[in-house]
DNA sequence: ATTGAGTCCTGAAGGC
DNA sequence: TGCCTTCAGGACTCAA
């Protein structure tokens, strides 16, 4: 599931072929992802010269030299793999296991194509006004990026005080802290020796200053997307790099997917817990996060 | 305003 | 073996 490491991963990988080239044509296979494209996207894009490939939060954004940007979001399944002309006609040896039946975007560049992948087709992409950037509902009410000065313990504290959900809820808020999905809330929250069920107004601490915990917490967060980040993200189900390469930080996981087996903090000897929180899978130590 | 539940989708995994 | 069911999750919409 593409969180913020993997999409700064398939960024860093697409970007030597993306930035500076030109896009001599797209090919829509179906009119929408999870949402539709708009109106006049081939032709929009066609002929234009990408200037930029950045990201905010699990958003890629590809500016245009007409002012426009491509937005791109992977949602849980969406990939992008480069491939160099000419292409294997009927060839799959370049498909690299994916369903070709979910290759919904080809983006044909002068010397080759980059081609967008997604089975479950919770990804999108539109095209925006670059003017317009900030203003993009989406982008406008994502909150911190986590690993921007800005984000530091007395932001977090700000966001935090008053909160009635819990901390783990409340990590996984957009609007908060912008780009964390649950395999890296949970990893840091076990990091920070926090337990993921307790109100996250607690870590706003008295008169919304900082506590010892929420410094913690700021830190396991930098710090576990930092590492993700260095080692490719994490490929679980069919996230890989645009090369192909699959990103191995999943052998680094202390607390996701390890239902039942022991904890892996020095000293701990706590059995990894499983929990349905929010609708979602929780992870997490009953022994050493409190 | 804030919060949680429901929803979309397909492939993997488990049960019988 | 193979069919069926369940589950995974990002972020939107909606309702309390």
């Amino acid at each position: 599931m593409p969180e913020l490491p993997e999409v700064e991963t398939v960024r860093r990988g697409l970007a030597p072929t993306l930035v500076g080239a030109r896009i001599v044509g797209v090919e829509l296979r179906r009119h929408d992802l999870r949402l539709p494209f708009p109106k006049d996207f081939a032709k929009r894009l066609r002929g234009r010269r990408i200037t930029e490939l950045s990201r905010r939060a699990k958003y890629l954004i590809a500016s245009l030299d007409d002012g426009q940007a491509l937005i791109a979001h992977l949602g849980m399944s969406g990939s992008f793999r480069v491939e160099s002309i000419p292409e294997p006609v009927g060839a799959f040896a370049l498909t690299r296991n994916k369903n070709p039946n979910h290759d919904h975007v080809v983006i044909r560049l002068e010397n080759g194509a980059v081609i967008y992948n997604d089975p479950r087709r919770f990804g999108f992409m539109t095209l925006i006004e670059g003017a317009a950037l900030d203003q993009q509902d989406f982008l406008a009410r994502l909150g911190i990026e986590p690993l921007s000065n800005a984000f530091h313990a007395q932001a977090l504290a700000g966001l935090f005080a008053g909160r009635k959900t819990s901390l783990k809820a409340a990590l996984l808020d957009q609007s908060l802290v912008a780009g964390l999905g649950n395999i890296y809330v949970c990893e840091a929250l076990h990091r920070a020796g926090l337990a993921p069920d307790q109100a996250a107004a607690g870590l706003a601490g008295p008169q919304d200053r900082p506590t010892k915990e929420t410094e913690k917490l700021v830190r396991a967060i930098r710090d576990v997307l930092e590492e993700a980040i260095a080692a490719g993200g994490s490929s679980l189900r069919d996230h890989r790099q645009a090369d192909g390469a699959l990103g191995y930080f999943q052998h680094q996981f202390r607390v996701y997917d390890r239902a039942e087996e022991p904890c892996l903090r020095l000293k701990c000897t706590g059995i990894i817990q499983r929990r349905t929180q929010n609708g979602r899978s929780t992870f997490f130590c009953p022994a050493c996060q409190k």
